[in-house]
Order: C-alpha cells, then sequence, then structure tokens
DNA sequence: GCCCGAATGCCCCCAAGGTCCAATAGCGCG
DNA sequence: CGCGCTATTGGACCTTGGGGGCATTCGGGC
C-alpha cells in the first residue's frame, strides 16, 4: 500500500514505545523517523513528499498539543495522528477539533494506527497535490506585469474587451494585447482554462 | 447574536437536563425544541432555516451516536453538539471523526455550550447557503434537453464551436443553436459565468 | 542609448451570436 | 389518424467580438 517515499514521523519520550511503534509501522511499508521531543523534530530539515507524524499527547517539555499548535501556526499542515496512555476526553476533542485525523488511547491494535496512518497519508498526498498545483498556478500569475494582471481580473469576470477597455480608461485594442499575453503567460488555451485557473481550482478537463 | 428563525434542537432522555438546556439556550436568544429520545426528534418535520443539534450520547434505545450515524446516512448534515456525562476518549473521536461540531462532557460551563452552538449554527447556515446555491444551479441544468447538455460539457471545456461540432456529429450552425438555449436557460452572460456554473461555484463576480 | 511595459493604429481572419426560415422525428391528445 | 408541440437539425446571411501580425510612440530604469 504505502510508497517508497513516504515518511511517517513518530515523536514520543519512552525509548521503548518508539522502538515498538518504529517496528510495526517500518513492517507495513513505511520509512520512519523517530524523534525522542517535539524539538528535536522540529529541528529536522522538512520532507519534500507526503508524509504524517505520530504523537504522542504526554511528554515532559513540550507536549505533543503544543507542537500541534506550534505547528499550525507555523503553516505547517503535515496530519497528525495522536496516541496516548491516559487520554481525557476534552483533550480528544480539542485535538480533532484542532484537525488531528485521529486520536488513539494505549493499548491500540496495529491495525486501528496503520489505518489511522494511512489516512493521514492520503490526506497529505492529495494537500501536496493542490498545493503543487496552486504554486504553479501562482507561480504563472507572478509574470504578469501589473496591467496585465488587471486585464485577467476583468476577463475572468465575462467583461467584453470593450468594456475592460472603457473600464481602464484605453482603448480595445490594447486590451487585446495584454489579453492574449494573458493567455500566452497562463499557459490558457480557453476563456474556460482562465477562470478555472483564476478560481484555483486547476480542474483541466481533458477533451478527447 | 441569534436570528429569530435559528432553531437548536435539544434531544436527551433526563427531563431536568432538557429543562437547564432549554432554559440556558433559549436565554441566548435560539427557539429550542426539546425531544426525549432520538424517534420523537426523527419524527418532527424538518426545518427550513439555520438550526443545529444538541445531542446527549447515553440514553435508551437509540443512542447519540446512533442518531448521529442515522443522519449521515440519510444524507442529513445538521451540525451535531454533543454532550456526556461520562464520555470516554474512543467515543468523543469516533464522533468528532463522524463531524461533530464539538463533545461536551458534564459538567461543562454554559458559554462553552453556546459557543459550540454558535459555531455549529454558523457552519449550517453555511451549508445551507452553498445548497441552495448548488441548488439552484441543478434546477436550471435540469431544463436543458439531452442535446444542450452535451453541448453544455463540452463548452464549458474550452472547446470550439466546430470542434463541438464534430465531437457530436453535427454541423457548426446545430451547435450554436444549443449554445445559446445553454446560455439562456442557465442564465449565464457569459462563458466565464458558465465556466463558474459549472463548476458549481455560483461566484457571480459583481462587476462595476 | 537600449530594453521593456504600455498604449495605439490598421488590416485581416476566424469565432460567436442572432435572424429568418425550414425540415425531420417522436410523442401525446382528441 | 391528423394536429400540435418539442427536440434536433440545417442553410443563408449579417453583425459583433476575439485574436494575430506589424509598426509606432512614449516613459522609465539600467
Amino acid at each position: 500500500m504505502a510508497v517508497a517515499t513516504t515518511v511517517v514521523f513518530v515523536v514520543d519520550d519512552d525509548p521503548s514505545v518508539r522502538k515498538s511503534l518504529t517496528r510495526v509501522i517500518s513492517a507495513a511499508g513505511y520509512t520512519v523517523e523517530a524523534f525522542a521531543s517535539a524539538r528535536e523534530f522540529l529541528e529536522r530539515a522538512p520532507v519534500s513528499g507526503p508524509c504524517c507524524l505520530v504523537l504522542d499527547v504526554r511528554m515532559p517539555g513540550v507536549t505533543g498539543m503544543d507542537l500541534q499548535n506550534t505547528l499550525a501556526h507555523a503553516l505547517h499542515r503535515i496530519p497528525i495522528v495522536f496516541i496516548t496512555g491516559h487520554g481525557d476526553v476534552s483533550m480528544s476533542v480539542t485535538a480533532m477539533k484542532a484537525g488531528a485525523v485521529d486520536f488513539l488511547t494505549k493499548p491500540f491494535a496495529s491495525k486501528d494506527l496503520l489505518g489511522a496512518i494511512q489516512r493521514a497519508v492520503d490526506r497529505d498526498t492529495r494537500n501536496l497535490g493542490t498545493e503543487a498545483r496552486t504554486e504553479d498556478i501562482q507561480a504563472r500569475a507572478r509574470t504578469l506585469t501589473p496591467r496585465e494582471r488587471q486585464v485577467f481580473a476583468l476577463v475572468v469576470t465575462g467583461m467584453l474587451n470593450k468594456q475592460i477597455a472603457s473600464e481602464l480608461g484605453v482603448v480595445e485594442k490594447t486590451v487585446k494585447v495584454h489579453r492574449a499575453r494573458v493567455m500566452d503567460k497562463m499557459r490558457a488555451g480557453s476563456v474556460a482554462e482562465l477562470v478555472r485557473l483564476a478560481d484555483g481550482l486547476g480542474v483541466i478537463v481533458t477533451k478527447a
């Protein structure tokens, strides 16, 4: 199931737990990187591929919940699977509301953990996909000149060239020139595609 | 804060709890309807406006979790705020994964409950909005003839009339006719709007 | 002074949309 | 069975809109 480049991070202060988690998760085909504290995890260089985080709630110093907050604040949206020995309800609810994928209390079955990890990885894969697409679109948009950007915005509104022209106080021909550049730079073959790019969808329908 | 037409449903088998919840929630400006069982709640006619459900987890017969499943299965996506006396972690996690807005354990502060209700109602309001828009678009789409639907699908792809024509095995003129009818029936003033309708967005940009 | 973004004019082509008209096929109703 | 309605198709013709090419001008910035 798991892809070779998929990394599962494990953060737990108990060495024996780290060891057993590493064994189970590795056996499922994931690459595992284990850390004894949130600090060690944060000092690690970021990964490129899909990944997820298996995190112990209760740890000395920075707790798992603290780490979740830190990551959320830093806009790192790595999916988190919490594990804990003595979880209480309000803690689990807070974690889930903050976007955790799952919250397991020990003892838990390996298959529950692996199921949660699979869901977390799937989520991250999807996120990476949409992120990459959005980033690509934004990159193209950045190559637009200010004027082209204005024309772009008005074109995806459905306005006619002449309307855009009067809106910008220029002649229709000028709009056409900018418009052509926009279509070129955004690599859109039609207004339909341009609209989808503008809406950040990137749903490029493959046509026969 | 709360709008007059906003209804908060309460389902709890304990009469005294129903009474006290009703009092607190009413005081916050919501209309409250309380039920002693899931069955009674389900027998009630559906509401039109924004609403949410405050639900006791543990009840004789159909439990709160059962009701959540039933509603999810029936595609009723009314936001749920769970309350419980003796909640356990796995129960709360299951409820949250299934989309619950919050999961409160007694005793809880009124402001926590009201905060959760507010978030639930906000969510429902948003859902209703997008639902109404989607429903509106679908209603228009239903008035399209089979052929018009085909042309519609190809137009939002960005294809030219002649390409659509050869795709459908007809002449360009025919496509133009269908296309004009599609624009008319879907009430789209431009291809850009049509694409947005097709993508189910309904983000009709108001232009100056 | 050179390069670039912006603006513009002219010419031409093709695409989109509308008008008027007409034909064919299927379906329900009296 | 014929009538009417709708869906689908098609032709001729005309107007408007989108887009490419080519040339020119102007103002900044390096």
